[in-house]
DNA sequence: ACCTAAATTTAGGCAAGCCTAAAAATGGGC
DNA sequence: GCCCATTTTTAGGCTTGCCTAAATTTAGGT
């Protein structure tokens, strides 16, 4: 019960279309790296497992069901306790953790993922700030907003940065951006052009083009500080 | 490169053979608890990779290549890394890290190895007291004997013990069989009867059954203590 | 030399997970 | 209502890693 494969296939639909959306084939094709027709073939087995993982109609996409809802957070949240583990108790940096939890988070057991937690403290977020979700699969939130929609002239604090890409974080890691950072936003050139801003206490302006600006999530800064 | 099934007949083999002996179909097939058919399969089969992985040859069992040997040993060195880590570190007990490991070593990276084994202070032993191969193939080692050659009358500490099964793992931890410890063998009992002993400082006579003195390595005592 | 136990080969099978290419169905936009 | 893009189906294929049963070979002992 509950392949490699299949996880891989929950998370992703949950990731693409969380909770109760429904994520399309082509779009799933495309998370996994695997043919639309191979992706046809493993909903079709998801929706007819005795229970079922997930809620499947044909040329309409899969929505998980409960169990498959479970599942799915059980895997996020054994990648991210183990991102944070690995960054905190083995000294990985930031760009190298996502890797290696994306081949942990099937090998460990309940046990170890309820020890890491314990160890950790039972932390809310991982080291790129996404909220961990609890065992009973509830999910820490944090109101966050899309860099791409803060106002120019204003400030605000780093909420979390997309994990996917290391060159990316390496980047980020370089200029000073971390979740907690407090950024200052100048102004956003015409034409979709780059949100000019700057980082933490620094003086320098960084140019954040379309792509990075679109990995990164702020919220609201708590008192109207410096 | 490198299989899950691969690398656990690499383990086995060196489990059974050791480096430079051969090991036969019939105990790979026993150890792995697959049919003799499929062994001679797998054999064929590492014995033709490209850079081999065994030297084969019909009816004569395999014998690991230098690559065999550094693959099963780097194997061996995740396995107790691995539950030194979980006992020290994430607080399991001694009977609850082996099938844990059993599963971790195949998934860990060598910058996992390396930093684990870092945190812990670059160890020779794992809990159950067997040698933790070093990064270069080679082994520590500690001059000891089976229990079971054992001077009645003598005293001896207990070097090492099988992790394999649990429950026997759980009665020694019950009697206070641990690797350090003090033992006093007063008798052999006849015709392959129980060994009869004192654990540490205790008072109580413990009889111990061929199966369960087999899996007890011990080396002599530094000093004539007590 | 012969016998036996171990090992090997042969032949066929199964399941998971993927692939391809081509054909058929479908649904949503216009 | 039609068309196109998406999706699904069909049909066939591949690899890994195991299984079985039966036939055969081999090594090693006596």
């Amino acid at each position: 019960m509950g392949s490699e494969a299949i996880d891989n296939c929950l998370k992703a639909i949950y990731q693409l279309a969380g909770d109760d959306e429904r994520a399309t084939t082509a779009g799933l094709a495309e998370q996994l790296a695997i043919s639309p027709a191979s992706v046809t073939g493993m909903l079709k087995k998801l929706s007819e497992a005795d229970p079922p993982w997930i809620e499947y109609q044909k040329h309409h996409g899969a929505r998980l069901t409960d169990r498959g809802r479970a599942r799915a957070l059980e895997i996020i949240r054994h990648h991210r306790l183990i991102e944070l583990f690995l960054h905190r108790v083995l000294d990985y940096s930031w760009d190298e953790v996502h890797v290696e939890a994306e081949k942990l988070e099937h090998a460990i057991s309940e046990t170890f993922e309820d020890r890491i937690a314990h160890v950790l403290g039972d932390p809310e977020f991982d080291p790129h700030g996404h909220p961990i979700p609890r065992r009973d699969g509830t999910l820490p939130d944090r109101a966050d907003s899309d860099l791409i929609d803060m106002e120019p002239g204003t400030d605000a604090e780093v909420s979390r940065v997309s994990d996917h890409d290391p060159t990316m974080l390496q980047h980020l890691s370089s200029i000073g951006v971390r979740p907690g950072v407090r950024i200052h936003l100048l102004e956003r050139r015409p034409f979709d052009g780059p949100l000019m801003l700057r980082v933490g206490d620094e003086q320098a302006v960084h140019a954040f083009g379309a792509r990075l600006a679109g990995s990164i999530r702020i919220r609201d800064i708590r008192s109207a500080a410096t």
